[in-house]
DNA sequence: TACGGAAAGATGTATTTACAAAACCATATT
DNA sequence: AATATGGTTTTGTAAATACATCTTTCCGTA
């Protein structure tokens, strides 16, 4: 037995309080009358009293006792808190997997913190020094414009110094070592070309997002598969854009896209959002799909199936991926200094109406 | 100057840190150094470093030393917290509702701690003990089954006597007295049954959740309209359902559902998602939407223009009123012990496809 | 009955002393 | 060169004492 006196006495009380059933603003004992009880002398405890004070168990009064506080804060301990940074999560894909992460924390009785960042490096830098302020055991984060020079190294140094287990999902920075819980984007896109090619298109061109890891990864799918399939990409067979600009293009990239059709019988997009998107650009423009043109999108959002041509697309595991974010975090708290390896999700086609098949075998 | 020693060493400590540009885990001065150099005794200079250590500037180790620890917990004080408990988050307006609430707490620095409850009052009490215990300095919560008995009565006494901010949207507890942000459940129910009967519908039935106090408001609006119009509803022309049952009254009920809208020229919903799930059930019955029967919503949801025939139906402002309800408690959290009044939206028609005139005016 | 003030009792601050336990460092040993 | 060893430094626990400051209570007076 090597307790010390002053954490015997905290024991002690909050037994006292258990077994009296005292009330949230009942009277707890004096200084004196502890001393007493106990043989101490005063400062032990004062020191003893500081430690229920903190754990939220009583509260003193200078001049008129101590008190006892909530029944809540008495029986259950500070509950973990992890803080949760995404781009978005009230649109498209991001309410799914906000959902399998809050399911999975909430199973382990552990508090969500959310943040939105709106794909602005900025933002990220103010929700990650909000969340290390307010002493987070956890961080989930997916990366902002993550496939460009990012300013919040120093940020993530200090988290990785402070020893506080952090994980990304859908993509992750190059330089910062956290493990990563993502769709294999590469694979994704490389699947849907593949299709495309199997359907016996000839001329695809793509839609990519440039200023996202995603974007280059699913782009360098779509490479894979036009030279496995000996097809030579042309620069004009591509287009790419800002993701903060993604509604946009649609209007001052209008003739390069109406060439790009033209041009083509397929177009693979860098996610379903885009795609949905086209769909409509073509309807406007009076092009068919899949009649005139072919399109495939990858993510399978729920819009895929609510347009008016169901989407051939990619599927993602969307709240099992969430699911698995929040596990994979869990156990980083369990292990800390575990480096942790990342999860890759296969990709998996699915196939609805927006592509035309040449092939009648 | 009454100022105590401890606390003048504690302010000290802070200007020393920051003028001697000391980095994270850099060395402190130690105890006997600050007692020649303050010309205290070592129980005061502890006495400061507690406090220090508290206030997370410092940090102690037991043999080796007083260290500084991270610069983001110096500068900035930690951040206000927020609890939101919602029903649900990723569907149906949640994810607006949650963005309008994340956009206004965000703009204020304050971090939105989220739970939902799955309309489950367990659930519901289990997130407010979290948060309570986790010392949110505010709550905004959706209530759970707002018309049935609750057991959270004891919570809520417990969160007025810890003085905690707390707002209620969408509906409350009529015995907790909160302020209330919501819309006109009542009104929204009376404007789109007074819309039938401007188009000339005699025979309307309703379908209304059973276990929400939004249920029973939006049923009178729709019992006055039908009142003010001299036409008596039967018992036999309402559905009540359980939310938890939302999806499966299509199947456990279809013969009553059948004979109502055979019954009836239209129906008024309790909101989107059950009007939706009604236009299904006409497809596959072979009912006709809006030529056999009419069909209007309430909360002018985002699957209302998605849908196969666009759902005509009540707007709600969805994030407008997320942001209401956040401006809303960070006004409690600035004059406390206000009671603060309900803030009430008023319901504005939305006419889209779903509803057949019979007049020619 | 209402008010004011003194007394009692509570927690807060400060000093001094002593020993305990962990970390650190330089020297000596293997 | 690696390992032991012991002394030094540093923080942690504990006690005894004194006074400060605030609250509550109670009693006497107007």
């Amino acid at each position: 037995m090597e307790e010390y006196k002053y954490l015997a006495i905290v024991e002690w009380g909050k037994d006292y309080i258990a077994k009296e059933h005292l009330q949230p603003n009942d009277r707890f004992l004096s200084e004196k009358e502890l001393c007493e009880i106990h043989g101490v002398s005063r400062q032990t405890v004062r020191q003893a009293l500081k430690c229920l004070e903190n754990e939220n168990v009583i509260s003193r009064v200078r001049g008129s006792g101590t008190y006892v506080k909530s029944v809540a804060a008495q029986v259950s301990e500070q509950p973990k808190r992890v803080g949760v940074i995404s781009t978005y999560f009230s649109d498209y894909i991001f309410p799914q997997i906000v959902t399998g992460i809050e399911r999975v924390l909430n199973d382990a009785g552990i508090v969500m913190q959310l943040s939105t960042t709106h794909n602005q490096v900025y933002e990220e830098a103010q929700a990650l020094r909000t969340m290390i302020a307010n002493g987070v055991q956890g961080l989930i984060v997916e990366p902002s414009k993550s496939a460009l020079p990012n300013p919040n190294m120093e940020l993530y140094r200090e988290i990785r110094d402070q020893h506080i287990p952090l994980v990304f999902f859908n993509a992750k920075y190059p330089w910062a070592d956290f493990p990563l819980v993502a769709m294999d984007d590469e694979a994704a896109g490389e699947v849907v070309t593949n299709y495309l090619f199997d359907c016996g298109h000839q001329r695809i061109s793509g839609i990519f997002a440039l200023d996202d890891i995603q974007g280059h990864k699913r782009y360098g799918g779509f490479m894979k598969s036009c030279i496995a399939h000996n097809v030579r990409t042309a620069e004009k067979d591509v287009l790419w854009f800002a993701t903060a600009e993604k509604s946009y293009i649609f209007k001052y990239a209008r003739t390069k896209l109406l060439e790009m059709l033209v041009n083509s019988t397929a177009v693979v997009c860098y996610n379903d959002e885009l795609a949905v998107n086209l769909l409509r650009f073509c309807r406007e423009n009076d092009i068919k799909v899949p009649g005139d043109v072919s399109v495939v999108g990858i993510d399978d959002s729920k819009f895929s199936t609510l347009c008016d041509v169901p989407l051939t697309t990619v599927h993602h595991p969307h709240r099992v991926l969430g699911e698995r974010v929040a596990r994979k975090l869990i156990e980083q708290m369990n292990t800390p200094d575990d480096a942790g390896e990342d999860v890759i999700f296969r990709p998996e086609l699915i196939v609805r109406d927006s592509v035309k098949s040449f092939d009648r075998r």
